[in-house]
RNA sequence: GGGCGCGUGGUGGAAUGGCAGACACGGUGGACUCAAAAUCCACUGGCCGCAAGGCCGUGAGGGUUCAAGUCCCUCCGCGCCCA
């Protein structure tokens, strides 16, 4: 292979004078107006690969757009640099987690430097660099202070692979841990929480104004779970006890012929008969062991589900006893951890009632011919006195009307939303900066004893306890209040934590006073476009529109803003075989080959041209021949920029029709890669480059020669489009033709001329019966009289209507005339 | 089970209800060359036909419309999220 430049030359080149440059760095009191365009920054696992490279491509394409536009554009970086992968490389003998992720942060970052995206490299940040440690801390202060952290016993996911705690979104479906496979259990630990669910009803409401992808906002609104209903207590007969239940279905109360209550309820201890301790004590203790998300499952059968617990509570509805069963797939997390079983209309309970031979009441009648089992739809109410003949809607605001007239309960609303579990028992992670004295119990750390930094010198033991714990320099310390013998919290915060809020951050890394400048802040903030993978639309996404707020609710972020990021887009992930390429699965496909022998420009443009930025990506055997293909482009475009195409023939003339042609279709170009860049459409926006690059040579090789002025704009105007997708190539050619000093990037981005935009004639489509027949060239001013008389003068419309006569003849001139017969 | 999305040539994909398959990869042929590579040019959905041309064709079936890949209904298959 020959190609027409050396690509690793030139663009470790233009890097070179980029940074010299310090291109792409931006101040916070630039006049242009702002613009922030945020890639999701990355965990640091070593050098780019090709997920990293289509993040960042797209990344990058906005960037360089934005700027040629006239905004000041913020483009930052930095580095999720905490998490377990570092930790467990040291418990099998590596090195020490620091100089691990250190050593592939510069890996990742010189990945990105040959890719050739421009970031404003004076504001990266790592989150293990003290200073990020120790804001990280004071926000941790700050939250506590206001109750938004909190401690409490909780029985948590605990991945006895990993030894640590696990967040419910990090448990698969099938109860196995997302990280190392082993199944999840459950433990009592005390354990740290972010109050996320106090914003559950902003969270909800606020989605609504963003624009995202609708598919993640479904997805966050699934996951905050929403539900309104009543909540109301049932007396447990023959004690002084009440067991109080939420359902959503009040108006299905006169069904309920069971109650349920979650084996881990304060009530159990209190209500069980003595003949029936043993039993359920037994079964309270089975269930302790299992997962959440078995606990859940369908798959269980049903008789080993439950238990009688031998008491009865009053349904305040029918004045009824009904018995109380536990069972595992109530959980005391949601809700008051305690339902009304209504098996006629929840299948749950339907199946649960059928297993122990509990009766069923239909309390909404099913429709016509119904064969199911339970029935959750909409009817009439029956068998239910006074709500008899109501529609669901109807009867369950009549029930929650006379639930709060009677004082028996009231109308509630729940959320599936939990509170965020922030602890993890290992080293590698920002130390949650409070100690433990016995005397004064609880103490934060003082702010001017920040950052609480991690020991070098630990031990990394694969016990499944932190290294943290074992260190007795670490752990032991005196109390600030006292100056008694005080134990730190050897925890650390989940990475989440850390990602929460850098994006804040990055509008001024300088300030030495607070995490966030306010002002920086309210400059650069909500990020205009931020960019990553469809695997955090819940997690992070959530995470950091809580951070948002709740940094402004305890002072240290704008009161006012609230959503992080205005505009996000998902990109599609690279698979290959059907799984997805990382690391783990050791699918990988390096960057460096490309950058080395194609140049970056060339997998950039592969990355554009593929397929729409939203789609997943199947890499094949295929795959190298079109990356190949994306040179062969660049090296056109290249031979068009340097005039090695035929000069020969460059003749100067007036202008031709055929050259105000190819002046049209230059302008018509700018408006379909503006357009396309608007709509993330790069697939089509690369496709119309290469469609005006086979236009331009056989404009340059036609019989009567190109007209220079007219060769000049379309190639010019051409690099202009390229240089946000490949800004080597782009640079290089615009400085060959305009002189050195000559900077592609920092040229305004063109605008077509609207008059130029449409041709001079149009093809006029004629259909018979709606099939296509015949094209005639016509005149663009062509009215509807004109249009149809071509169409009927046509010899093949006049062969095709074989002397019938037109019953109906549709015109939409100058593109189309059906004629119906 | 519920929700959302997607099914187009050998392959990736394109198409505000108005020319299906843009742009590529692959393939075939040609020019250049002693030869090859590179480069440049042409052709490339299927079937019938010497040709002109015709017929069929966007997962399957139905519907709306002058006109459907696109809108509506049913089904099949795949993917994702929540159970």
């Amino acid at each position: 292979m020959t190609y027409a430049y050396d690509a690793p030359e030139l663009e470790q080149r233009w890097q070179a004078r980029w940074a010299a440059q310090h291109a792409n760095e931006v101040e916070n009191d630039d006049p242009r107006p702002p613009f922030y365009v945020l890639c999701m920054y990355p965990y640091p696992s070593g050098p780019a690969h090709q997920g990293h490279v289509r993040n960042y491509t797209f990344g990058d394409l906005n960037v360089r757009w934005r700027t040629m536009q006239g905004y000041a554009v913020l483009s930052p970086i930095g580095f999720d640099s905490f998490g377990l992968p570092a930790e467990n490389a040291a418990i099998k003998g590596g090195a020490h987690p620091r100089l691990f992720t250190e050593a592939r942060i510069a890996e990742l970052q010189g990945s990105l430097r040959r890719l050739g995206a421009g970031y404003d490299w004076r504001r990266a940040l790592r989150s293990h660099d003290p200073d990020y440690m120790r804001f990280n801390q004071l926000i941790f202060l700050r939250f506590l202070e206001a109750g938004l952290a909190y401690r409490k016993m909780a029985p948590v996911n605990w991945c006895p692979g990993c030894a640590t705690v696990l967040a419910n979104e990090q448990v698969r479906p099938d109860g196995t841990c997302e990280r190392s496979g082993d199944l999840v259990t459950r433990r009592d630990l005390e354990q740290w929480f972010f109050r996320i669910t106090a914003y559950a009803d902003e969270l909800l409401a606020d989605l609504d104004g963003l624009e995202w992808p609708e598919r993640v906002k479904t997805m966050q609104r699934n996951w905050i779970g929403r539900s309104e209903g009543a909540r109301f207590e049932l007396p447990v007969v023959g004690t002084p006890h009440r067991v109080e239940v939420f359902t959503t279905r009040p108006d299905t109360a006169f069904g309920m012929t069971f109650v349920v209550l979650a084996p881990e309820h304060p009530l159990v201890a209190s209500i069980v008969p003595p003949e029936h301790k043993q039993a359920v004590e037994a079964f309270v203790e089975r269930v302790r062991a299992q997962s959440e998300v078995e606990r859940q499952s369908t798959e269980t059968a049903a008789e080993k589900r439950g238990i009688f617990t031998g008491a009865y509570a009053l349904n305040p509805f029918t004045n009824k006893q009904v018995p109380i069963y536990l069972a595992d797939y109530v959980l005391m997390s949601y809700g008051t951890g305690a339902i009304m079983a209504v098996p006629g209309e929840d299948q749950r309970d339907w199946d649960f009632a059928r297993a122990y031979g509990l009766p069923i009441i239909r309390t909404v009648q099913p429709p016509e011919g119904w064969e199911g089992e339970a029935y959750a739809g909409d009817g009439p109410a029956i068998n239910s006195q006074w709500l008899d003949g109501l529609s669901v809607a109807e009867a369950k605001k009549r029930a929650i009307a006379w639930l709060e007239e009677t004082g028996i309960g009231q109308a509630s609303v729940q959320y599936r939303l939990r509170d965020w579990l922030v602890s993890r028992q290992r080293y590698w992670g920002c130390p949650i900066p409070v100690l433990y004295c016995p005397n004064d119990g609880l103490v934060p750390v003082p702010e001017d004893q920040l950052p609480v930094l991690l020991p070098d010198d630990v031990e990394f033991r694969p016990t499944g306890e932190s290294p943290l714990h074992y260190h007795e320099g670490f752990r032991w310390t005196t109390c600030p209040r006292c100056g008694s013998r005080a134990e730190r919290e050897t925890d650390t915060m989940d990475t989440f934590v850390d990602s929460s809020w850098y994006y804040l951050r990055f509008c001024d890394p300088w300030d030495r006073s607070a995490p966030v400048n306010e002002q920086a802040a309210r400059h650069w903030m909500p990020v205009d476009q931020y960019i990553g993978g469809i695997e955090h639309a819940i997690l992070h996404l959530l995470y950091s529109r809580f951070y948002t707020r709740a940094l402004g609710d305890v002072g240290l972020g704008p009161k006012e803003l609230k959503e992080p990021f205005k505009r996000l887009f998902t990109q599609g992930m690279i698979r290959m075989g059907g799984t997805k390429m990382s690391k783990s699965k050791g699918n990988l496909i390096a960057p460096e080959k490309y950058f080395n022998r194609l140049g970056a420009d060339s997998l950039r443009i592969f990355h554009l041209f593929v397929g729409p930025p939203a789609d997943d990506f199947d890499w094949t055997d295929q795959t190298d021949e079109v990356i190949e293909g994306c040179r062969h482009f660049l090296d056109r475009v290249w031979r068009l920029g340097t005039g090695e195409v035929d000069q020969a023939k460059l003749t100067e003339r007036d202008e031709s029709s055929e050259d105000t042609e190819v002046a049209r279709a230059t302008h018509r170009l700018v408006a379909r890669v503006t357009q396309d860049f608007e709509r993330w459409s790069y697939n089509t926006a690369v496709a119309a480059l290469r469609e005006h690059t086979n236009l331009l040579y056989r404009y340059v090789q036609s019989p009567g020669g190109a007209r220079p002025a007219t060769l000049a704009h379309a190639v010019d105007t051409l690099l202009l489009l390229l240089a946000p997708m490949a800004p080597h190539v782009a640079a290089e050619l615009w400085s060959r033709r305009h002189g050195p000093d000559a900077d592609v990037h920092a040229q305004p981005w063109p605008v077509a001329d609207p008059a130029l935009l449409a041709d001079e004639r149009a093809t006029l489509v004629v259909q018979v019966n709606g099939k296509l027949r015949d094209r005639i060239e016509v005149a663009r001013e062509a009215t509807e009289d004109e249009v149809v008389a071509a169409a009927l003068a046509s010899a093949k419309v006049v062969a095709q209507l074989a002397g019938r006569s037109p019953q109906r003849v549709i015109a939409r001139p100058p593109h189309l005339v059906n004629i119906v017969v």
